[in-house]
DNA sequence: ACTCGGGCTGAAATCGATTTCTCACCCGGC
DNA sequence: GCCGGGTGAGAAATCGATTTCAGCCCGAGT
């Protein structure tokens, strides 16, 4: 591997010359012809280690996501990967499996491997500690979940304002007593959805201890949409409708509809956030449209901008979910 | 942010001790007692840049896959992380899109930033070129992917087999004119499918000019599966089942026949990779279950083997695939 | 009592780039 | 002919850790 005092020997200058021609110093235009000649035919790039350990910045930004096999994320990290390749930032992503311990693990890392910058959609509302980070001085954005008191930079989605024009949906289509599955009681997300849900059915006047008695928490896990909606099936009145806050509780809830030999229109069911294939598999499934790509991008161009040393006030960034009703215009009648 | 002398300036030591501390290297437990208490207080993790940089050796290996949002993939590189957490490296993942050229730029940046080591699905067969990394000494583990005369460690499935015992299942079923969806003609994955594929056509005395003209080459993704099937369901003859190569072209393959309005189990459908949620939508689908899991694990393990200096022979693991039948056993008929 | 050896230590070199500091040189103006 | 200003280039310091090297101390062996 050529180093930099390689080429400067091959060039016949110092090395102080070479690295002055790959990063816009001023040097005469036969010199920088011979640097460039003696770099090329050594095949040298500079070494990224030690330009970083002098600079004190490296090129490499991390992504912290909760679940990497959940497409949603997935969506996220193209969007992040992208924008990070537009100024030549590599991305680490770090699957932090919803595991808070796993995530300080990964903030350790990034802090010790002195990352240019974080993209963190945080495990917990509650017990995810950032502070370590910004204390350092390292650009933080946070990512379609907000951790509960941190300074940082945030992109989300309107999860309250999309849950309730769903809920509204619902609603408008005929359906009466709409269950909801929501995610852990800590979570942002969570919270949010659930509080659209409930807003849009207290202005259909439905009473509040009915709307808790048909609201589960579950795990934002396939398995724990599944119990859930067994749960709802087994009231004593079960729902004719549910409002799932996330896609892959979704799945779980559509195999618990299957196993009850319930289906569409009969029982309307929305998801919060696009189900993989859903449109294969269930056309008749409505779904509110998040949109993951862009919310990565996002993100990833606010942590340049902070990277690049921007001074702005911290700044939180909405995107606008979309409504995709189902195809069939059918109410539960 | 404290270094390495902040805290043996505290501990009133000499910044080698410190690093023998960290190290394993011989101290006398009074001293190594006063480091470690002067580098908790400090809040003292060794800057893992400068060590790189000494050391000449990196905590950071690259996963370089195709696609992201293929569960395949991420399933794999869900396993490449968990070993490679075992032994405290961090793994960058890089999404090549399919694409050669952002997949050399993403060699270039691996050589430039002097990663430990690479596990690669390489984008293509012939054109994926690992030799400047072996060449600068990188370790590099091919995984599900072989590229054509790379003298590298790799870890496959055994796609021929798996095909062929997957193709003659649906023969037993009573399925009688199989046609065939592959893959791109230049991988390693799409041709020893196609080749498992026809070999069990063949042991059933089907002739080659009529396997020649039901099959089709596609490019792995979802409507390449759509279109390819939509070509088959047009002929005179059409088939009465299917071997699909890859998961998502299965995906397509699903919406074309359901456009037609054709469902097993009149109609045969074998999918070579696991479709997601494929259990909840078509209990009557046949997979081929690929170990993507154990596949990215034993690729991070054997890659681990060649950092820590291992001068074994080359070696190419197989990892058995196995069929998951669907669920009802009716035929064709 | 003297030497030899083994275990700890700290000073200093090292990794490879960037960046400051210093100096030489050239040009134009007086 | 002399002097300031500006420019280009090299020597050397620097980033923060690891590692070599040499020295010191202490105990054991003769």
């Amino acid at each position: 591997m050529a180093t930099i005092s390689d080429v400067a020997r091959a060039a016949g200058v110092s090395p102080a010359t070479v690295s002055r021609v790959f990063n816009g110093g001023r040097v005469t235009a036969e010199r920088a012809q011979r640097v460039r000649e003696a770099a090329d035919t050594l095949g040298f790039s500079p070494n990224r280690v030690a330009r970083s350990l002098r600079t004190q910045r490296a090129s490499v930004i991390g992504l912290l996501i909760p679940d990497i096999a959940n497409p949603f994320f997935t969506a996220l990290a193209r969007g992040v990967e992208d924008a990070a390749q537009r100024t030549n930032l590599s991305v680490v992503l770090c699957n932090t499996d919803e595991d808070v311990d796993k995530e300080r693990r990964y903030l350790d890392v990034a802090l010790a491997e002195h990352m240019a910058g974080l993209v963190v959609a945080a495990a917990s509302r509650r017990r995810t500690d950032l502070s370590a980070a910004a204390q350092r001085g390292m650009p933080v954005v946070a990512v379609d979940r907000r951790p509960r008191a941190a300074e940082v930079d945030a992109v989300m989605v309107d999860n309250q304002h999309g849950a309730e024009d769903a809920t509204a949906h619902l609603i408008e289509r005929g359906y009466r007593r709409i269950a909801c599955v929501t995610g852990p009681a800590g979570a942002s997300t969570s919270e949010d959805r659930l509080a659209g849900y409930r807003a849009a059915l207290r202005d259909a006047d439905v009473p509040d201890d009915w709307i808790r008695a048909h609201t589960r928490h579950a795990d934002f896990r396939v398995e724990g949409g599944y119990t859930a909606m067994k749960e709802l099936l087994a009231l004593d009145v079960p729902p004719d409708a549910v409002f799932v806050a996330n896609n892959l509780m979704t799945v779980g809830a559509l195999r618990a509809l299957r196993e009850a030999g319930i289906a569409p229109p009969g029982f309307g069911i929305l998801s919060f956030g696009d189900v993989p294939w859903a449109s294969l598999v269930h056309p008749s499934l409505s779904t509110v449209h998040l949109p993951a790509y862009d919310l990565g991008e996002a993100a990833a161009t606010l942590l340049q901008e902070r990277i690049a040393g921007s001074a702005k006030p911290l700044q939180t960034v909405v995107l606008r979910t979309s409504l995709e009703p189902r195809k069939s215009t059918a109410g539960p009648g």
